[in-house]
DNA sequence: TTCCCTGCAAAAGTTTTGCACTACT
DNA sequence: AGTAGTGCAAAACTTTTGCAGGGAA
């Protein structure tokens, strides 16, 4: 059992401009994939790629499992992680840890954007700088190291826990 | 069994500047504190904090255990912990989670610092930066936030690996 | 028909806890 | 003396793996 999560959609890009079936198109990339690979699509892969498309993002693999058990009380827990490790290869998830045992889950392929938590109220909110980017490069520039990617959390309080708090 | 640590000094304040024998500042502090606590000073607590002190930053659980165990063979890995935890309480020692299931572990009390983690060697190196610090600031702000605390981490190859790869 | 996939259960890895015993203060 | 600390072993929790049976291509 893990910290509550409220989810907040901050600074997506605008409604027109993403494809309107996002969850079709991923379920087509999902399939080409595993094709491609040679694998099968099977009933527990659609059902767990679909409740994890459908879902709001950073969900762990307890809340996965919860939910697909909803709507097939059969699958067990090792297809879960499996299937979790399927969508990584395919490139369609990202994992991450943020100050908990356990690994959470949120769909990749998006573009770039970091994570302000709150630790009050739990809520995540993502969001992307340009100017943060460029710096951490002419840091690590500075270093003499090359970049490959970042992980980078914000943690403090949302404007509506300071508000109340 | 975790990815092995190579550890690499860097942008550390001059010497002269800091206190000759931090080890015995840290174990007076953690004496203190314990006393403050009403909590006893024990052997095995000795042991483990000196080796903490002693030995370079981001160990793990195990690696520390294994350290201890050669000079105090008799220690069991439920002290181990239970003093990391203590240490944690005393504002001495704070805990990071990189990616990989275990947790790390270094010295708390030091300036900020961010880490840059060479994916190929696994080599850690600590980083400050005054610009990159008040850009978080500034989009905090942008964000109607309160900053707290952040994590950064950047992901890449060291100097040397590239040279090599 | 051939592998791949699945669920179950057991294992593995990390961290925590219960308990009887020890040892600081 | 009294209370906190210790080691051991067992438990808890998250994730992985072995295996025998089932199903997609």
């Amino acid at each position: 059992m893990a910290r509550e999560e409220t989810i907040a959609a901050a600074e997506q890009p605008p409604a027109e401009r993403r494809p309107r079936n996002k969850m079709q198109d991923r379920m087509e990339t999902f399939h080409a994939r595993m094709r491609e690979r040679g694998l099968k699509s099977t009933g527990p892969r659609e059902d767990i790629a679909r409740v994890f498309f459908e879902l709001h993002r950073h969900i762990s693999a307890e809340e996965l499992y919860a939910e697909v058990k909803k709507i097939n009380p059969h699958v067990g827990y090792a297809t879960i992680y499996r299937t979790l490790k399927l969508l990584k290869d395919c490139e369609l998830l990202s994992e991450r840890h943020f100050d908990e045992g356990q690994a959470r889950y949120e769909v990749a392929g998006e573009q770039h954007h970091d994570h302000f938590i709150c630790e009050k109220c739990g809520k995540i909110v993502e969001f992307e700088d340009e100017g943060l980017e460029r710096m951490q490069q002419a840091v690590a520039q500075k270093m003499g190291v090359t970049l490959q990617r970042h992980k980078l959390e914000l943690y403090g309080l949302c404007g509506e826990c300071r508000r109340k708090g």
